[in-house]
RNA sequence: GGUCCUAUAGACUAACGGUUAGGUCACCAGCCUUUCACGCUGGCAGUAGGGGUUCAAAUCCCCUUAGGAUCACCA
């Protein structure tokens, strides 16, 4: 049998990092078998329309590098992908099963069922949806049934659950999972307004467009035992389920907005790289080998089994994120940073900046930094003549003696006609040498004089960057503000 | 509260009955050094508790405890 996976979430504003996680998943397992990928957009619930939402899924799930084979976008052999376009369908599942005596109607208002459930409460037992006593077909018989239907009453349609039989499913990851109706409601399946629920229209369309395999969070593990009646209920075949673990807060509650950031789209705000954001997110759950973190799309691919995901749910660790960004710095195409960052350079005024110059920049920042767009920050005076001088390393480095020192150096540096780190950094030996100083003598005032800061990359190299005409520039500029 | 799921250091994890319980982040110390980093070396720190099964248990079973998810005409 072929793979056939999907990613299904609602669209209510914002791809959620949990949901990041389980679209990477789907498809890393699509991808590692051959399969497809299918994107369904779950959007039975009328009350929630958000504006875009849609949109703002796809464009954060092509962000991380996601692309669907079926998917509202691109079409499909198995469309529509949109639920509401599918609601006819909904409701032809939703009769036949009351016809072949799986489920029934049922005309409760919601403050009824909101007495019930206070009653039942009061009682000290379980809220569940009581067949013999409310308003349904079973209750009302027949006859008045299809009285109240033909004259035109709200009526739902709730699966009939068997009292007492155990229903029972397997799991990729937990294993045997057995649950007893007594303990499961009558889940609404059709709601009043004709829209199906969440339950019905998963296992309708998961088995029309032929899902192999259905990957989803753990959120869903309590409600599984419903959908598995449903398989039952149209005679068909269940699909293989795979609960994935949860993502948490740190402190275990699941991943929410309340503690943080849990908008991809918001972390891709914050300078992180897709390739560090979908490596780390891979690995929270899951691990091939543990030797190793470092994995690019291809790679996880290859990687992926579901046998290998955990069963426990995974704190989301910002600190181990950013590690892993500032991994990707390091070793990430210069060529492609450098794009990355060219654009954001005008935010901060530095309009006049070349490709070239920029590329050579980050390489000699990329062991500093976390994220990219830092370098504009950390690195202004690569852009920029020294605005001020840090006042403390000015205290620290700059005595009275120090601007006779530096004269005949700054002389030396005039001198050099091919400007490079060897250059300089011979030169300055030569002359500490020479004056039985140490390097370190002269080297803060020299990073002190051309950059006012008292951090930054190798000074020589940052000098040969900067440029002869430049650097001398700033050195004697600042010379000659000293008395 | 009912039901279900889960349990290796502060965090992510490895081990699929036999290891001095391994790796990564964070933290601490040292080295490197031209500041800050990077890097390197070392260190701190773990099988929730209790019973079984077995020659042997982190690993299998049971109980306890703890945490989580879920109990809507939301998904």
């Amino acid at each position: 049998m072929s793979v056939r996976v999907r990613f299904a979430p609602s669209p209510t504003g914002y791809l959620h990092v949990g949901g990041l996680r389980t679209a990477l998943y789907n498809y890393l397992f699509a991808k590692h078998h051959g399969g497809k990928c299918v994107l369904r957009i779950e959007d039975t619930d009328r009350t929630r329309f958000v504006e875009n939402a849609q949109e703002n899924l796809i464009s954060s799930l092509r962000w991380a590098g996601i692309e669907f084979d079926e998917s509202p976008e691109v079409g499909g052999d198995y469309g529509p992908y949109i639920q509401s376009e599918r609601f006819d369908l909904y409701k032809k599942y939703g009769k036949e099963l009351v016809e072949n005596g799986s489920a029934y109607y049922a005309f409760d208002t919601s403050e009824e069922l909101d007495a019930m459930r206070e009653r039942q409460q009061k009682a000290g037992i379980p809220p569940k949806y009581d067949r013999t006593v409310m308003r349904n077909e079973f209750t009302l018989g027949k006859e008045e049934t299809e009285r109240l239907i033909a004259e035109g009453v709200d009526y739902v349609v709730r699966l009939k659950v068997p009292t007492t039989e155990d229903i029972r499913f397997s799991d990729l990851i937990r294993g045997e999972v057995v649950v007893n109706g007594k303990d499961v409601d009558d889940q609404i399946l059709l709601k009043s307004d004709g829209f199906p629920t969440y339950h019905l229209a998963n296992v309708v369309d998961d088995h029309l467009m032929a899902i192999s395999h259905v990957i989803r969070g753990e959120e869903w593990l309590p409600s599984t035992p419903k959908h598995v009646l449903l398989y039952k209920a149209f005679g068909w075949e269940c699909p293989t389920f795979a609960h994935l673990p949860l993502l948490l807060n740190k402190d275990k509650t699941k991943l929410s907005k309340r503690q943080g950031s849990v908008a991809v789209e918001d972390f891709r705000e914050q300078g992180y790289f897709k390739e560090a954001f979908v490596n780390f997110v891979a690995l929270l759950g899951w691990n091939p080998t543990a030797d190793r973190e470092i994995f690019d799309m291809q790679e996880l691919i290859d990687n992926f089994n579901l046998e290998k995901v955990n069963k426990s749910g995974a704190v989301f660790d910002v600190q181990k994120l950013e590690w892993m960004n500032a991994q990707y710095v390091k070793t990430l195409p210069l060529d492609y940073m450098t794009d990355m960052l060219m654009p954001e350079m005008a935010k901060y005024d530095f309009n006049n900046v070349s490709k070239e110059y920029l590329a050579k920049v980050i390489d000699l920042f990329k062991e500093r930094i976390t994220f990219l767009k830092q370098i504009p920050v950390f690195a202004n005076y690569m852009f920029e003549k020294p605005t001020e001088y840090e006042e403390e390393y000015l205290q620290k480095h700059w005595k009275e003696n120090t601007k006779e020192i530096m004269l005949p150096l700054v002389e030396k540096f005039k001198a050099i006609d091919d400007w490079t780190h060897d250059a300089t950094y011979g030169a300055t030996k030569e002359y500490v040498e020479a004056n039985n100083m140490k390097l370190k003598d002269v080297i803060h005032p020299i990073r002190l004089m051309v950059t006012g800061k008292s951090v930054g990359a190798g000074m020589f190299e940052t000098m040969e960057i900067l440029g002869k005409k430049e650097s001398i520039e700033r050195l004697e500029f600042f010379l000659n503000s000293q008395k």
